[in-house]
DNA sequence: ACGGGGACGTTATACGTAACACTTCGGGCC
DNA sequence: GGCCCGAAGTGTTACGTATAACGTCCCCGT
């Protein structure tokens, strides 16, 4: 018969008890072994129970100091690759007990509302895309423990990083490419600064460059259908010989490529070879199905979160790229004899 | 020169500032109007930005008794369109001074984790999809303040809620191809249980229904493109005589549809016209682009995050639905003469 | 017989903030 | 001169939790 207002604290389900309420701490902690009976912490249960009492999570990250919850900071929401990432992380949080909280990149929100004002009483860590550049700054101020997600090992961040191994992705790419016979290749950029695909750029230029007779024009383009569309349908109205393949450096840009490779009557493969990377859904959207490559998206948020706890625990994270293999789909084939 | 190795406290800026904790409070929280001279005011935010203090979120939580912070909820984090609400609700939510929490709802996640365990403690209010069934029961444990997103309004909840016009959407586009001459309709629905989904099946009977000579076929299917492939293939192989019209649910359903009619040798909009629903950067990838009907998620996301600021205000929440329109496109044409 | 130590608790305190209740002081007004 | 009032603060308390430090019993070994 307490008041009902409010809400039952650690207090009432003592009385309700008839114990004081540090038992009730104890034994709600799972900390009573060897100090109160089996009896007493069951009664302490079921009083709880039977009030419907929540322990008071302010008050708890108050007393601690920390409140087991991370921020994982996306560049946006838009792509089923960071749900994946955030599935994984989430998953792997849980089992240590910790919650995920998501941070997309503003967008149209504005910085007057900076989740990061107030990190350091909120959070006890971070897991960051290397894409979401704009954040990093104003996480930097605050000294959080914090796990780069595809970003430069040697950057000056000085913070532990977890990597796809998006260099031996290219590789892949490019040799499928060469094998089938391509030399004059187009490379659809995202116009995006981010170390993630610098090491796209890099990797394509250093595979290719040894092949005599090869050629690797670039275009760059933000990450949107409309955007790759423009970008590829300049690049491919330029005058000299017309490149027989696209390297896109994501799916979406290479659904942009199929639209302005379809405006100007070109046909996917005959004409012209296009390739991607991620494997989202819509590379089996579109036809013909893109060639492309597989990212494992919910192993790559696992990683970055097991990463995270150890740094968090002061332990030493483990690290080693991650693998990522090529899919073979209908959007390649030799370039045509003409050429 | 106090300790360093902890985070100053509102105290050390007062002791720096050479006034009361009390003092620094007041002029932190803009409440120092004639209780603080404006030389002293200044003194202390002096000092607070000197000693980089960041008020702890957990103290002022816990003594405030809110958290100015708000749930999404969200049935995955997969779709653009949710993004979308994520972003208008953010905005409008930012306005207020107050933060958005995401949750996805749980797929892979399991109920280990459960964030409504202390929702009680550490969220002021819960906006929620109607798609993400699960968590409501959780929800409604605790009694938050909760306003649902595409919900029955005469539902059993007793929540506020805020509505995209679905049902005119529905019907726009069965007006579209009744003038278009199509009869034969197949209705491909998402296998969810929402009434966001129900709303289109009934409106599309219902719209059909009182127009001589027109038949209704329904397909149910996971929201996903492999699964909207497979219930159109066989809906459209059983004998019988074959739709000249698919209704989607959503556009990555329609994307299913185009897979299946590609692989049945049938022609997109020649032999069989399409329509989606959400108008999603998928629409115009596939090709040819989808009809489909628009809703405008950041609204929703907005009218939704105002709704809810409303009832925790203590405010009525003003209705109305939010209008969608039919974007036509290249995938519905007239049936084909033959038939 | 006596002391040492489990078993079973309780009391008290601190985390950092916001807000209420008070004090002090210098005018202004009758 | 007495009185009240506003400006400019300060002292204190409470929010609900977790835990360190402290008391009892009572049993058991020597």
């Amino acid at each position: 018969m307490t008041r009902s207002s409010t809400r039952p604290t650690s207090r009432d389900v003592a009385q309700a008890a008839g114990v004081s309420q540090a038992a009730v701490s104890l034994v709600l902690g799972d900390k009573w072994r060897g100090r109160v009976s089996q009896t007493t912490a069951e009664r302490v249960r079921e009083a709880a129970r039977e009030l419907g009492y929540r322990p008071n999570l302010a008050a708890r990250n108050l007393r601690l100091g920390r409140t087991r919850t991370v921020l994982l900071v996306v560049p946006a929401l838009t792509t089923e690759f960071f749900a994946g990432v955030y599935t994984g992380a989430a998953r792997v949080a849980a089992e240590h007990g910790f919650g995920v909280v998501l941070y997309p990149s503003p967008e149209g929100i504005g910085p007057a509302r900076d989740p990061f004002a107030s990190a350091q009483t909120a959070l006890d860590g971070v897991l960051a895309s290397s894409m979401a550049a704009d954040a990093l700054t104003a996480i930097r101020g605050d000294q959080l423990p914090l796990v780069m997600l595809d970003s430069d090992p040697t950057g000056s961040l000085g913070a532990a990083t977890v990597n796809l191994d998006i260099a031996d992705g290219v590789r892949q790419v490019a040799e499928h490419l060469l094998a089938l016979g391509h030399r004059r290749i187009l490379h659809l950029a995202a116009d995006v600064p981010s170390w993630t695909f610098d090491v796209r750029a890099r990797e394509l230029a250093a595979r290719l460059a040894p092949v005599p007779g090869t050629e690797l024009r670039t275009a760059r383009a933000p990450i949107s259908i409309d955007g790759a569309l423009a970008a590829t349908e300049t690049a491919l109205t330029t005058p000299g010989t017309r490149p027989t393949a696209v390297v896109c450096d994501d799916d979406k840009l290479a659904a942009g490529a199929y639209k302005a490779l379809r405006r100007l009557g070109l046909r996917v493969p005959d004409d012209v070879s296009v390739t991607g990377l991620d494997d989202l859904a819509l590379a089996t959207a579109i036809d013909p199905e893109l060639t492309t490559v597989r990212l494992d998206a919910e192993l790559f948020g696992e990683r970055g979160m097991q990463a995270l706890l150890a740094v968090l625990e002061g332990r030493q994270p483990d690290g080693g790229d991650i693998p990522v293999h090529l899919v073979v789909r209908g959007s390649t084939a030799p370039p045509p004899t003409s050429a």
